[in-house]
DNA sequence: GTGAAAGCGCTAACAT
DNA sequence: ATGTTAGCGCTTTCAC
């Protein structure tokens, strides 16, 4: 170290006044942190993470750095960790298992004091592995839970019921569902959907599922085929696709017919009309995540899993339906 | 080590046959690798990198995790980042300076290898700072260059200059231009847009420079109102304000006004009309940006510069001009 | 208030 | 083919 040499002292006094600790004369203090700044000196977290046993390093894995949705998560976990002194470090596995668990294990060789999972993508088994070595709290929905794993969700269900009950107090009786792929959120609100259809003393009137990308714009055309007045969509590219294909066959949202999406991404306030859309609280769900992970940090044992209400955003996708 | 003492064998051993050393027995190796897996051990990256001098580690900094274009170039960086067998590390500094400064110094201080800097916001004098600890290379057009960084970038002269040339071999004579803030990349575009219209013996129609946010509209509705035929945008969200514009003034694009865009961002795909854009070669200028830092790796001590050429995507936003 | 020495988990050079 | 040793840059006792 020599900015031991520079000051004329040895590394451990060094190391004492670089972290502001009071057992050390304000003198030899001063002309330490005066030769460190010379030297553009900064202490490596390597080596100090190797004596400490921790790190300071909060790694965040995400399956989708494209997806707004995503991200904002992020930047409540970073604000949050942020205030508590940590490093967020963030690793990207896209939609592939393998590469998910392949940047999970490169985190964990970090050793990160903390992981949040910002998929339900991963294999539950590679989570509970990775939850033996350090706290972990997935955001999100996922197939299966994994033990030792906390986790941070939206309540799926009262979002769909919010945005059905918007489209019956509206006047809509025919209420279609445009369907996810099949993944647990999706199933949620496909449920969500049928059950507050029913309680509302009408009949789920037409469910299709989409396929995720390319035929989510033929199960968009061939829901809308079927003559439902409003249609309650998976998330907000699905009920892009409904929006766009209403447009097409002459029937715009919402005179035409009423749309609602999932998730209130940019795209709602984006494309016209706006999207009424049902919002997840994606900055607090962030803070949350941070939040159990410091309970575990602090010896909590016994896992958690958080559901948070999500709320509807009205825009101008929806309307009373026109034949009233 | 304790998979040492579990296999029997010294801890050189362990480290050599986890790496697949060939002075191995094969028997050894076998018991070494079992008790390895038994007993979940994973080599710890941090004390690797303290003797190794490199850590393997590929630090990513980027100003806005929610920009599309930002992230794409991510992935060309780690696409081409792991067939080396790097691993990369994201952080986000948002389009904060301080954050920023303060994320790439999180990332030096854990001995990444190299780093890329996915931002223009970053003073020049952090960046060379950097640059002097380990290859730095910034993707995205500075305000002044670093000396010691190399730089990727599209050629905004140009992609200004196909925009506004397809705009006039549609027949346009009136294209106005809405500007960005003042940051080199839409400098040059504007720049661009001067004097190509002025090559093709047209004179400059109206120029708005559109303040980032909010303003955006206002300054759409300006520069419609000055009654150009086209409009080219400094990029996609700024063509979609004129777009938006252009439908409520009763003109839509493509019959009432012709609109290109810049970036060619995934909402260039989705607005309607879809959007005639200037693309970025952004998965290439991420695996370029590897490339800069390998060859910098390999010794290479002179900045390079690259610029790659964009190219027009032309969708429905843009037809011939009404009155023609 | 200051310094010397041990050791975090690993690899590399050098024995054996 | 295997083990021993030193040391990466730092923090942390523990003496002085």
């Amino acid at each position: 170290m020599d900015v031991a040499a520079a000051a004329g002292v040895s590394k451990s006094l060094v190391s004492l006044a670089l972290r502001g600790d009071h057992g050390v004369s304000a003198a030899t203090s001063a002309r330490i942190l005066d030769a460190a700044e010379r030297l553009g000196y900064r202490s490596n977290t390597l080596a100090r993470g190797l004596v400490q046993g921790r790190t300071m390093l909060l790694g965040v894995l995400l399956t989708d750095l494209a997806n707004p949705y995503h991200t904002e998560v992020v930047s409540g976990v970073e604000e949050s960790a942020e205030e508590r002194g940590f490093t967020v470090l963030l690793a990207h596995g896209r939609r592939d298992q393998s590469m998910l668990a392949r940047r999970l294990e490169a985190l964990l060789q970090l050793n990160v004091d903390a992981v949040v999972v910002v998929s339900s993508w991963l294999e539950p088994d590679v989570l509970a592995a990775a939850a033996r070595r350090v706290p972990v709290v997935m955001v999100g929905r996922p197939e299966t839970p994994a033990p030792g794993v906390d986790t941070v969700a939206n309540d799926d269900r009262a979002g769909a019921e919010a945005a059905v009950r918007h489209l019956a107090e509206l006047g809509h009786e025919r209420i279609a569902h445009l369907a996810g792929s099949g993944r647990p959120a999706s199933r949620v609100r496909e449920a969500g959907y049928r059950e507050t259809v029913r309680e509302l003393g009408l009949e789920p009137y037409n469910v299709i599922r989409g396929i995720e990308g390319g035929d989510r714009e033929r199960a968009a055309a061939e829901l809308l085929a079927t003559g439902p007045t409003a249609v309650f969509a998976t998330n907000d590219l699905a009920a892009l696709a409904v929006l766009d294909r209403a447009h097409e066959t002459g029937r715009p949202a919402p005179e035409g017919v009423s749309v609602v999406g999932y998730d209130n991404t940019a795209l709602a306030e984006t494309v016209r009309p706006r999207l009424t859309s049902v919002d997840q609280p994606r900055l607090v769900m962030g803070r949350l995540a941070t939040r159990l992970l410091l309970e575990r940090l602090g010896g909590r044992t016994e896992d958690r899993h958080e559901v948070l209400t999500p709320n509807l955003v009205v825009r101008d996708s929806t309307a009373p339906p026109r034949d009233r």
